[in-house]
RNA sequence: GGGCGGUUAGCUCAGUUGGUUAGAGCGCUACGUUGACAUCGUAGAGGUCACAAGUUCGAGUCUUGUACCGCCCA
């Protein structure tokens, strides 16, 4: 057999492992039983022009742990990959490389345009999804979709054509954000507001028949499309000038004065202009008052013909130089600094502007009670639960969805306007005639959907809807939606409301949402601030399984994450800890050999408390990620394995293997139930160094011959080999007794070591050493040889028995009843011991006193027995290490 | 303006039914390479758990308030 190279190799493992793993089929929910309960999840789709970011390593990460679980656990784990066409951003992508060819989306036109942009789609697009299998993700990549491939399109067409049948889509015209960069509309949602530093502009707002009103104003070019100037009702100021008629300055239009609630009295002048067509509050007291709408901008956001003088001119420098002629005509009044809120596009960051225009809405209105009820009853559960409140805030609030987008990368509005009678046509079908009165003369809406109309159907559209595939049928509802809280309105809520819609059920009964990955200092990442950490790079630097370890245990459920790259190396170090536990392991099978197979296995109190241990850590974890506490989860496998079974077990087992024979044997099987046991527990957290891991020690033990082998036998591969449970119906050691005996002896190693220290013992001397145990001198006495080794205490000199004479000039250790004194003649300063031994009992006096005030006061009542008895046991202890050290204190 | 989260060791963070002298990683100090691992081991220093009040036998953990930082919504 070969042996275990000195250290792990990562960079020869995952890709090797990760093929081995597809070509096997083990990523498809087949592999387990067809009557197999079903676990399904469907990726949150990156965009297909997309690169790996630290976000997407995340929700890989968490997904690929949660399907690796169910996996092993028997079910039917489905992870349904994919990727969304992300209209804006693609278009884009294309534009710019049609501008370097010297041409345009416009000169090409929209068929050539639709063509290069597919090319590039085949071309670039499969990067994205390369990096996620390079992450580990054990998705059906057979099943992967595209929300704009076939089968997709037919489900936006459907559910377009559906909804628009039941009186949830209209048309409108309505004031939108308007993205001038881009020229289309966005949604509210596609808009950040930023505070910034401007003006408020204070002017006089010119009253036909003489006089003014003093207004003040953020953006003095909207002054041009002004329709009404408004004051509150009750402000006994501007009373005599309602029902007046203003003059817009400049253009000299006639507006009325008006009265409206909504004005402000204390905020500026306490007089407001009012522009409909570019403002969203002054459109709904337009709405109210039934206001001209005038739009005085054209789509690149210069301004048109209602502008008059101003027309054509960009807004900015519109604004500056109407402001420039008011102040000419004496219209000014003063300009002071003020902060206002800035919307800016959540892509690029221009400027959008308030723009009415005509558009397609979704009113959510009705789905949205639905979504709020699925969560209300308890049918979807948002794990961590705070998010309730931002679900119900957002869903009883919800406003009209515009969904219309002015591009031309996405699924087309199925909507055909009839140029005859004005008809329109919506089907799923593309028509050639008018439904209304067959006349040929149609003509399809220019614009596409909203790239998430299409992403709200994903759970259902990906398994086949509209069809009632097998797929569908089988696999839906899904089980968990796992995504950053920073897309709960704009994808998760709409998932949840089109299912109720045209599923008739959830689409997902629990919503598990993380938290954004932050640098190092909680900084968000971004590539203008430099501080991008790529996750490819540091998988190429530490291994795909360090980074998903560290992303998987570094927070908690919900919050950010700062993401610390030492924290990395040292789960790369894990790695090779568990490479390192199985390299010893495999080569001490031949310690032993298949006829030093007890004919009954006696465990050693070491063998006991390892494996008590090893039980308390399974229930643990399974209970932790039960309740999606993966986190937590983690840390404990974490230091189970490394800072018990590594640093304990593992030692002492080269006491035990080197008694040979049974013990060896026992000892062995115990070292691979642990390891395994516990590479069982990380796969999820980290495939690839477990599965790895695992596939030596199965070899070895294997080539071996040994007859040591997991109770089911060896399955082919880590990945779908049974999930560790430990509950009534499982086996599960309980050695609670043994396990506390063996704890004291680590107490008392470790005590010895730090004597040892302390005295500037050198590490590599044995010393003598005398224990006195009561009534634990069996125990002792059985584990001789693993205390010598441990404390390297010299066995031949080593005295264990239930009293004894302290030597003299000793280091006393006195742990309750148990008391190691050890005799370091010439070593030991007595005046610095004696020190010591006062600082101790010092000590044990505080807590001697502090333990028997708790225990007369009320505590002694009121607390639980067990609690109680705990603290009582304290007492014992402590008064019993007192005794001891305060009579050889005497004593010296 | 409304809501949410955070504030624990020098740094980055855990600590979910409140149980009684608070944990990890990194960094730091001192030792140590006997064949699992120096991507390591042993020992150690380092915290009045933001502040204040309250509930309780008992509070990092629950309640209220305050301060600061951050996010979301309007």
């Amino acid at each position: 057999m070969s042996e275990m190279p000195k250290a792990y190799d990562f960079q020869a493992t995952e890709e090797r492992l990760y093929q081995w793993w597809e070509e096997n089929g083990w990523f498809k929910p087949e592999v387990n039983l067809p009557d197999g309960k079903p676990f399904v999840i469907s990726i949150p789709p990156p965009n297909v022009t997309g690169e790996l970011h630290m976000g997407h390593a995340m929700f890989v990460a968490l997904e690929d742990l949660m399907i690796r679980r169910a996996r092993m656990q028997g079910r039917a784990a489905l992870w349904v990959p994919g990727t969304d066409h992300a209209g804006i951003a693609t278009q884009l992508q294309v534009e710019k490389l049609l501008l370097r060819e010297g041409t345009s989306r416009v000169e090409v036109g929209r068929e050539e345009f639709l063509d290069r942009t597919w090319e590039w789609k085949e071309r670039y697009g499969g990067y994205i999804i390369k990096q996620l299998r390079h992450l580990g993700a054990s998705a059906d990549w057979e099943r992967t979709r595209f929300t704009l491939d076939e089968g997709l399109s037919r489900a936006v067409r459907e559910s377009f054509v559906r909804m628009y049948r039941m009186g949830l889509i209209y048309q409108a015209e309505y004031l939108v954000n308007w993205s001038p960069g881009l020229q289309t509309a966005v949604s509210d949602l596609e808009v950040e507001y930023s505070e910034e530093q401007g003006f408020m502009y204070h002017f006089k707002y010119p009253v036909k028949g003489g006089g003014f009103l003093p207004v003040a104003t953020t953006r003095p070019e909207t002054i041009l499309g002004d329709t009404a100037v408004a004051v509150h009702p009750d402000d006994e100021r501007y009373t005599a000038y309602v029902g007046k008629t203003c003059l817009v300055p400049m253009l000299n239009r006639e507006i009325p004065i008006i009265a409206d609630e909504y004005v402000d009295m204390a905020f500026g002048t306490g007089a407001l202009k009012v522009t409909p067509g570019h403002d969203p509050n002054d459109f709904e007291i337009g709405q109210r008052h039934g206001l001209e709408i005038i739009n005085i901008l054209h789509k690149d956001a210069t301004l048109n013909g209602h502008a008059g003088p101003y027309a054509g001119m960009d807004r900015f420098d519109a604004r500056k130089k109407l402001w420039a002629d008011m102040e000419a005509a004496d219209l000014t009044l003063k300009t002071e600094p003020h902060t206002l809120s800035v919307p800016r596009s959540q892509r690029g960051g221009e400027v959008i502007e308030p723009m009415v225009s005509r558009q397609w809405f979704v009113d959510a209105e009705p789905m949205a009670k639905m979504a709020l009820q699925a969560v209300h009853n308890g049918r979807i559960r948002i794990v961590p639960d705070r998010f309730n409140k931002i679900w119900d805030n957002w869903l009883e609030n919800i406003r009209p969805w515009c969904i219309s987008r002015q591009l031309w990368w996405g699924h087309r509005i199925p909507v055909w306007y009839c140029d005859d009678c004005g008809h329109h046509t919506v089907a799923r079908i593309d028509p050639t005639t008018c439904e209304a009165c067959g006349s040929a003369n149609i003509q399809q809406d220019p614009d596409v959907l909203d790239t998430w109309f299409s992403s709200a159907l994903w759970p259902f559209s990906t398994l086949g809807w509209p069809d009632q595939t097998e797929d569908l049928e089988r696999f839906f509802p899904t089980d968990v939606m796992e995504t950053g809280y920073d897309i709960l309105f704009f994808w998760v809520a709409r998932m949840a409301m089109t299912s109720l819609l045209f599923m008739n059920d959830i689409p997902f009964h629990t919503i598990y949402l993380h938290g954004l990955v932050r640098d190092e200092h909680g900084q968000k990442m971004s590539k203008t601030k430099g501080n991008v950490t790529d996750p490819l790079e540091v998988m190429g630097e530490y291994g795909t399984d360090a980074l998903r370890f560290t992303l998987l245990t570094s927070g908690s459920p919900g919050n950010d994450l700062n993401l610390s790259v030492d924290r990395v190396a040292s789960n790369r170090n894990f790695a090779n800890k568990i490479w390192n536990t199985a390299r010893f392991i495999t080569r001490s099978l031949d310690k032993a050999t298949a006829e030093d197979k007890p004919g009954m296995v006696e465990y050693t109190p070491a063998d006991k408390w390892i494996l008590t241990r090893l039980s308390e850590v399974t229930r643990d974890v399974n209970r932790l990620m039960d309740n999606y506490q993966y986190g937590e989860a983690g840390r404990q496998v974490y230091d189970f394995l490394w800072g018990e079974f590594a640093d304990w077990y593992v030692e002492l087992a080269k006491v035990q293997l080197g008694v040979g024979n049974g013990r060896a044997w026992t000892t062995l099987s115990v070292l691979r139930r642990v390891l395994d046991d516990s590479l069982r527990l990380l796969h999820p957290f980290i495939p690839f160094v477990t599965e790895e891991t695992w596939q030596q020690l199965k070899q070895a033990f294997v080539e071996s011959e040994i007859g040591i082998q997991p109770d089911e036998g060896w399955a082919d591969a880590l990945i779908i080999a049974d999930w560790p449970e430990c509950g009534a119906w499982q086996e599960c050691y309980q050695y609670t007794a043994d396990a506390a005996d063996f704890e004291q002896l680590r107490e008392l190693v470790t005590r010895i070591r730090a004597a040892r220290s302390e005295q500037g013992v050198e590490p590599g001397k044995w010393i003598t050493a005398v224990l006195t145990a009561a009534d634990k001198t069996d125990f002792y006495q059985s584990q001789r040889a693993i205390l010598s080794f441990l404390a390297r205490l010299d066995a031949d000199k080593l005295t264990i028995a239930a009293t004894a004479d302290a030597p003299a000039q000793a280091l006393t250790i006195a742990l309750g009843n148990v008391t190691c004194y050890l005799p370091l003649a010439g070593m030991v300063d007595l005046a610095q011991e004696k020190a010591r031994l006062e600082k101790e009992l010092a000590g044990l006096d505080k807590e001697i006193k502090r333990l028997t005030g708790l225990l007369n006061g009320p505590f002694a009542e009121k607390a639980p027995t067990a609690v109680v008895q705990k603290e009582r046991d304290k007492l014992t202890h402590a008064q019993a290490s007192h005794a001891e050290l305060s009579e050889r204190l005497a004593s010296l």
